[in-house]
DNA sequence: TGAAATTTTGCTGTTTTCTGCATTTTAATA
DNA sequence: TATTAAAATGCAGAAAACAGCAAAATTTCA
């Protein structure tokens, strides 16, 4: 096993169960605790995890037990969920995914909306709850400690049994070519079925992922209807997408 | 554990209930008092928390005024909490309602409880999410504002799916002639298909519900296993529902 | 390709950290 | 004041981190 292959097994491990030991990693990929510790090492001084005595824990971890931690380009993710939540109009039925993005567009929404948002996301229906005036519908079914929303087929099938005007998906990578991409296969499955059900997709991403590429294909940029991020609707980066026929905002 | 870890659960527990004592936090996350001890200090000496004798408090506590009726019924409900927590071991399969005093319960947990939790209560979701261990299945619905769980025929459908080992509810009446009564119809109607499902039932309540009565009849008493209170288990204002064959914890 | 240079890895012995226990000291309470 | 509970202190065993070195693997480059 190689060195980077090795590196990239740990955080794998680290963001799938926040923390490693590394006892254990020295087992599971057969090498000295010492080498586990000079991965932990670089790891570390990379920004990838946080070494600590016996092992390692993920950053997400930390986000959770001290969630006065800012989110990851917080400003960027405002920006765009005040854009994506001037898009919902009273009566509207909408369905939204999870990350940090549409969390942020919860937030934003003004507080005498009225509407009806169904979601899986448990960080997002709290926010949800807060407005007096929304219908919040929770998608049951399996809740993944990674994204924080439920995954499954009864999620899956209950999605396809809604036909909400508007979907609202964060996205992790987007290119002219392969379209949407992502790296959790679970969450494909259900963004896809949001995808499918809705009349009108918007996707929302911080321009850092624009023409960049993830492993598993969600759908073809054909299937999106609006895109949404931080930046002025006549940047650039951003002029691609324009051409190929999807509203820019 | 990892030393990090127990910290950080540490601050998370202080951050939820504005104080924790040392032997609680020595039996939850099963390690010496002298270690949580030391943790204390640390994290005093970092400015997470305040240690005390006995303990420690958070620095919101110190902000609040003085000590309400509020803060007390809170007390009896983390007592409920933990009396209730302590009930659930590794591997089992759990179904909890809605209700602050099985929020209570959730925020008690042990750290490295194994379980299965089955909830339509967002709040107690929320709870469920930052135990490591903890696999949660959310059941779905339309969720009312009102209790802050999900309601309605598909979530009555979908627990009757499940047979749990155990299941908490917390009640707004008992009574020794009308059993256990509340008044919101769509509520009842869950909380009568949890106990159809599950194996046994335990039910939380603060003791001033007792002998009390609400307008919608949930079910009978001998439908009850265990009734937990913030009182003692000899108190005579349980006697009758010992002799009634309940266990009073 | 093949030899040299560089990196990576495992091992040894040492140092540090972590944790629990026993003892003494201090604080809280009736 | 007496009684009890918790804090501080010192100590010891176990585990982990560290530093240095030599062998092995990988890369570089003629």
């Amino acid at each position: 096993m190689l060195k980077r292959e090795r590196q990239a097994y740990i955080v794998h491990q680290v963001n799938l169960h926040n923390k490693v030991l590394s006892n254990t990693l020295s087992t599971q990929v057969d090498v000295s605790e010492d080498t586990i510790r000079r991965d932990l090492q670089e790891l570390d001084e990379k920004g990838k995890l946080i070494k600590v005595h016996g092992g390692a824990l993920s950053h997400a971890f930390n986000d959770i037990t001290y969630p006065s931690k800012k989110i990851y380009s917080q400003d960027s993710k405002r920006i765009i969920g005040e854009k994506a939540a001037r898009l919902i109009k009273d009566g509207m039925f909408v369905l939204t995914g999870g990350g940090t993005t549409v969390i942020e567009m919860a937030r934003s929404l003004p507080v005498n909306l009225s509407a009806t948002f169904v979601s899986g996301s448990i960080p997002a229906i709290v926010e949800y709850m807060h407005h007096p005036m929304i219908e919040v519908i929770v998608i049951g079914d399996k809740l993944s400690k990674n994204s924080n929303i439920t995954l499954g087929t009864n999620a899956i099938a209950k999605i396809n049994t809604f036909k909400p005007d508007l979907c609202f998906l964060g996205i992790n990578a987007i290119d002219l070519q392969h379209g949407i991409t992502d790296s959790d296969w679970d969450v494909v499955q259900i963004k896809q079925a949001m995808i499918e059900a809705s009349q009108k997709v918007v996707c929302l991403t911080i321009s850092e992922k624009i023409n960049s590429m993830q492993p598993v294909k969600v759908c073809d940029l054909d299937k999106i209807d609006i895109l949404i991020t931080e930046l002025p609707t006549d940047h650039p980066l951003l002029q691609p997408y324009t051409n190929a026929g999807i509203t820019v905002m």
